[in-house]
DNA sequence: ACATACGGGACAGCCCGTTACT
DNA sequence: AGTAACGGGCTGTCCCGTATGT
């Protein structure tokens, strides 16, 4: 029986990976289960990490639910989106290419867990700002890789006719919305469907359909040059 | 005791008055709070009913909860959506009709409280197979009504080109996820946006772009005419 | 249609064929989980009688219990001890036939539920007085029972230099205990070996064995003559 | 607010005598009310524990109930049977002086509260297999000491005739019974006279009476050498 | 940096009994 | 006689966070 002095059981002292495994876990589990249903215990359960150590890092649970939007949903959202469509050969093809590559992944587990980010913002936005504010951020930062993505297409022709900032917030809208419906149905379905209507719609407009405002919301004669983001409303 | 010694409160039978009380406290925090986050006793509370009374009617929060899926927010859709289009001069009318009004809506209230189907969707799909089949069904009423109004035009000329069933998988997914944003960035813009996009799509459409198979998600040489629903995977 | 007019329902107006049910099934029901595991509500499912018709007949649980105690409990000790023994050509044969035939009913059972009167003593005698004391009344027909037979026996030759009341308190106590034994270990085992100690007993006081008092409890040299029953400490 | 700042109540982390007092307070509640009755709150306001540091020890009640049994109740089957048997001059007496000392401390007490082995046993083996488990176990353990104490006599002239693990079940048993009977009546009475049925017993096999197996449960010529422990029945 | 012990306060569910009504 | 609505209160469990200890 050798004590180790300070140390009395295998404990490694290696912040670095214990956080990481807890952020791995939370993030994880928060995905799968929801933030509210996933409580701390199951987080140090899985991460076999004890309560102390991981209030040392995460004071509350909202601290972590924070770190894991910033540090895994945003990333996760960098990989399967940004860096795609930045590294395709053109907007719609990157597109196009990101729901067929989830599609395929949708289709190898049993399970249809949603979109992290779409989840976390239906469970989490109203309850807590800071929580929407970190959730709206990374809707944003999607929604602006693809507009600037589909922007520095159409000096090459492609697209021509779109605004960008509307457009990607289209995209970004109808992702979301097709795999809340495969959640719903347990079933890729929908995100094919809505494949399809995005690749007619590019199909449409590369045949050079002209676009002009036809509709407006607020009033028939609404300025048409306007994009979602602009109008802010304080939170309250 | 100085009160009426032998009935201590005004307690009258009225079963009906209570369980609407309490299905519509239920559906109001289910949908401003989150299915969790609201506790039995906060609708005991807010509905004024005692824990018996409500145990009486609602055994579980499970079958609260399913009962407020299948009455309260089937019937949100049906008056919001269904409705609507049916008795709307055209679908792609009705369609567009339905984001205005919403937005109108959205832009009363000081909270964007999002898509009540939605955000239950999210937060119970996952948990229960019985939550998630009640959702499903809601889902699957509000699309097959999108898609029978869309066939029910084709004949003197709306949208001849379309595939019904696929286009109303894409507008319900595309309003959902708009309202997803909209619910992140507490601001109508996205469903505005959204609103907009799919308007153009529907200029386009009436200028008769011919729309073929040009894309599939499987492989590229895909059977065209299949819709969404058909395919489905079994639940575990 | 047709209604009878005054029973909108499936309802009997039977009182005593509704009180035998329920009591029927309160007795199987404690005697199976006991009686604080046992709900009213359990009791109500079971013998498919509502909660309002189970307060007219009893209206409280502990009256209930009472009612089952003084007529299921004290029928069963009449059925299963008294009669068989009264009936029996001695004491002694009866007292073994008695144990012969439980065994033989518990290994046709898949559980060892234990005597019902032994069960509800340990549950119920502290708790409430009026409890205890329908227990105890029980408890003391069945040994004074099995006294008389001894006595009406031993004109005859048996069992002569037994003090009746005593051993009838033996009798009852080993056979109680040997069901306990029975009931944790879910085997009819030390039931066996018990009768075959009082066989064995019963074998050695027919040689003639002469008893005298030689173990006192209080002290060395006590009182021979008296039975178990007298000194009776007023209850709390 | 006028305390100590940092240190609202005299907190002292001293997990064993938390545990201790827990336990302790656990097994007179369960012993004098049953476990059923007693509720956690009970618990943790007589032993002046937070509901947070109970959970902490014993995370549900069968948990706390389980460490009642096989620390506590086994414990005091210990130092009342076991520990006395083993020290006295022979079995016999030892099993005599048992009795008379627990006698003696019913009549100290102004409730007759029974054997806390045997009250849990008839509440809880039904109940649950691991609490019957545990049960069995202490009676088995009390039974062998007693068949093994008794052995170890019998080459020094006692109780020679005697199956060992027969009469210690039987011994068990009667004990159980009587002590059964006593809680029945809240009179001592029962186990005085089961004490003296079995002291006549002792006097009769030291007078030599030769012991056969005159009598089988099963059919007439039963094998006579078994003895209760081995035939067990599988567990439902 | 990490571990254990602990504090309070919810949570969903269930309990027994009563009251209004047929 | 019998039904269904209803009243409160309590049950066991679990929660998140903090304090203490190493």
């Amino acid at each position: 029986m050798i004590e180790h002095p300070s140390q009395p059981r295998g404990r490694k002292n290696e912040p670095e990976a214990m956080r990481r495994r807890v952020l791995d876990v939370a993030a994880e589990l928060f995905h799968s289960r929801g933030y509210h249903p996933t409580s701390m215990h199951d987080i140090t359960r899985e991460a076999r990490v004890t309560s102390g150590a991981l209030h040392h890092h995460f004071p509350t649970k909202k601290m972590l639910g924070l770190a894991v939007i910033q540090e895994r949903v945003a990333n996760a959202v960098e990989e399967t989106w940004i860096n795609p469509i930045n590294s395709a050969h053109a907007a719609s093809d990157g597109i196009l290419a990101v729901f067929r590559q989830v599609i395929a992944q949708l289709e190898k587990r049993r399970e249809v867990k949603g979109c992290p980010l779409n989840n976390l913002a239906m469970e989490l936005s109203l309850s807590d700002p800071e929580f929407r504010t970190s959730i709206e951020a990374v809707f944003e930062r999607w929604r602006a890789s693809i507009a600037c993505r589909i922007r520095s297409d159409q000096p090459t022709g492609g697209l021509k006719s779109l605004d960008a900032d509307r457009f990607a917030t289209f995209v970004v809208a109808s992702y979301s919305g097709a795999m809340a419906l495969a959640k719903a149905s347990q079933d890729a379905g929908p995100l094919k469907t809505c494949a399809e209507q995005l690749a007619d719609l590019f199909a449409g407009l590369r045949r050079g359909a002209p676009r002009g405002r036809r509709f407006r919301v607020d009033d028939p004669r609404g300025t048409p040059g306007r994009a979602t983001r602009p109008a802010r409303r304080k939170q309250v």
